[in-house]
DNA sequence: CATGAATGAGCTTTCATTCAT
DNA sequence: TATGAATGAAAGCTCATTCAT
């Protein structure tokens, strides 16, 4: 917005629809936000996003793939080799939780589409790929871990994944509320860390091969 | 809707009201929801809406207050008592992601409010004390725990709290955008009994005296 | 309103709807006067004021009845007798203009009423003599005036009325938009006296005899 | 509206929702006027008026800043060089007071906009400046006349502009109550003139010096 | 590629009024 | 006599979208 203008600019105007669309979304919802705020916002007229975007329907669904490329490069960079199989695993969730810590709005993007029972992303061609390399990933670990005795075995990667991603999404996603009712601000960094803390302790707890007695 | 409509029925009106509202408010979230389609499915005219709750957003209020009520209701009346320490941690756990999966419509409301970062939130007056009877009944476990030394001792009853909620809330709230990316729909018995399982195993694990050797 | 409130107080009521009334629609005409505003007002509820006045239109009627009524009293009440002739004009001149001064509303309800063509006066009865008195006394100044050879003969009584009232009527129903043009405020003390002794002025070298021969 | 109606035509489009804002406005008063009764008339639909005058307030303003100039541009181009002071009043006079009774509209407005307390016309800019002009005139002619020794000296200007105009504005404003009460029509030819030629002879009784003796 | 003008449907809200007790 | 509950119509305004240039 506030960078130099050129007159004609296709790529240009695109991104630019693409990122006032984005914030808007993420503010607002889908049914919250304005075509006609998009458009000001991104220094151009309502009918540039018509003819790239179809319907605000589309430019949601553009946005919703943007952000989910986005956060999918950011995982799939991640390097953990040559580290043991416990720094891997706490090497792994700071990753992520410091993503969503720092992305809340890409939450409030995911939280819409919930609301929508993921009509969207239905609609949307690649997916399914995104998140596979991390599970990967997280499967080697495991694996590892076990084989060399750290880790109890027959672990499931996928809920595992998704309850490390859990632990870190759901603190910021509900920071808001749970301020409201807990008077503790998970956004804040000292609250974060103390709680990020306690649950790297517990997903490494629970990989012990000993504890699993217990139950 | 189908129930038997009497002429002259204000409390039943009201109540109407407010059911539908949250109906559609936990649908399509404030901005989404409609006016006209509440007064509809409550059986009466918007006109009534207006009446008693002064406006949308005050009849949206309304809805989460009374869902926060309902909710803290149902946490308040848990009997632990008698039971191990270890047990009790099972039984709250189980009854809080129980609640929270045959209710899903509540995380929508909750959602949408973290979405408005908690505005309507605190434009309500009795709150705060809706979720103290809970951790403190938590606390009193932890520190039977510890006392009895199954448990670690120095545990933030507020973080354990809120993790352990989080761990049933992401896999209730995200199960669509979860059931795109992983292919497993944790709304369904299986998957959401075999995640629960394992958070169950983890929360355990991690109250064990001995774990907390490892980090 | 701040009154004592009996329970069962038809008069009173009547009375207290009428006065509401009155004061709404002098503030914002008929159009934008609330039925719901009026009731709050008065103390009591929308319904009464539909059993007593039938419709926002009869209460309106009602108002205006109310308010002529009320003016005419008072200029029924003028003692002019033992009055030189044109001392008369001047304590007329006067009573008149102070009276309008001081009721500003009520030159909103007459413009008002000007706006709907007087159609609601003409649904009204009793009108026509409300008036009729003051021109009579008028009349009889003119002629004992005429007849000592003051004033000159042959003035139309009617026309002669209407310019004095004109005269404080314009200033003081104008004086927010002549404020606007002239920066002269014609509500205050100074102003209003001014203006009233020029008016004063022309009525008085308009009746002297020897003026006419200059047209 | 009967007029041929061109496709895209933003002026015209502009213009025709004046003017049936003008026509509603001063019909009906701000708070009676339809919205949807001046985009009939305009020929066009709702949205426009939003379009082009943001809201409904922001077109009443409009209608007046538009009025206001209309009639100060009439005024504006009176002539009343070569004239004798006596005449050019008579002339002055007799323009404003035809202009008046030709535009009866325009007094509803001005009715309209006192109703409001000069409120809506505080909101525009360009005003002051609109009467000047004419005053200047006046002052001229009084001075012109004083320094002949045809007219007394030391008038207020204003005072006997704002007088001169409330003579005509009175009689045209309040010709549905006048009627009413009087019986006579003052937008009947007749007795407009009739009362007119009262007006012309008070202002020039009052003119002549040697009234100035009798109070 | 870009944009101002135009549109109709639908939004939340308010209105005067009537019903039932 | 008094009042809370109920209503339908319509108000002002906003929405996403399309037309014409």
């Amino acid at each position: 917005m506030s960078e130099l203008r050129v007159k004609r600019d296709p790529e240009g105007t695109r991104r630019r629809i693409l990122e006032a669309a984005a914030e808007q979304f993420t503010k607002f919802g889908l049914a919250g936000a304005r075509v006609d705020a998009i458009a000001t916002v991104a220094g151009t007229n309502e009918r540039m996003l018509y003819y790239y975007f179809t319907s605000k329907e589309g430019l949601y669904v553009a946005v919703l793939e943007a952000m989910y490329a986005q956060f999918a490069e950011r995982e799939g960079s991640l390097d953990l080799s040559g580290l043991q199989p416990s720094d891997a695993i706490r090497k792994l969730a700071q990753s992520i939780w410091t993503h969503l810590r720092d992305n809340p709005q890409w939450l409030n993007l995911v939280n819409n589409e919930n609301l929508h029972e993921g009509r969207y992303l239905e609609r949307s061609s690649r997916l399914r790929e995104t998140i596979s390399p991390v599970v990967d990933l997280l499967r080697a670990i495991l694996e590892r871990g076990a084989s060399e005795g750290q880790f109890r075995p027959g672990i499931d990667p996928l809920d595992f994944y998704v309850t490390l991603v859990g632990m870190g999404y759901y603190v910021v996603s509900n920071r808001f509320t749970l301020e409201a009712f807990t008077g503790r601000n998970y956004a804040e960094q000292r609250n974060h860390e103390s709680i990020s803390r306690l649950h790297v302790d517990m997903l490494l707890s629970y990989l012990r091969p000993d504890s699993r007695t217990m139950d």
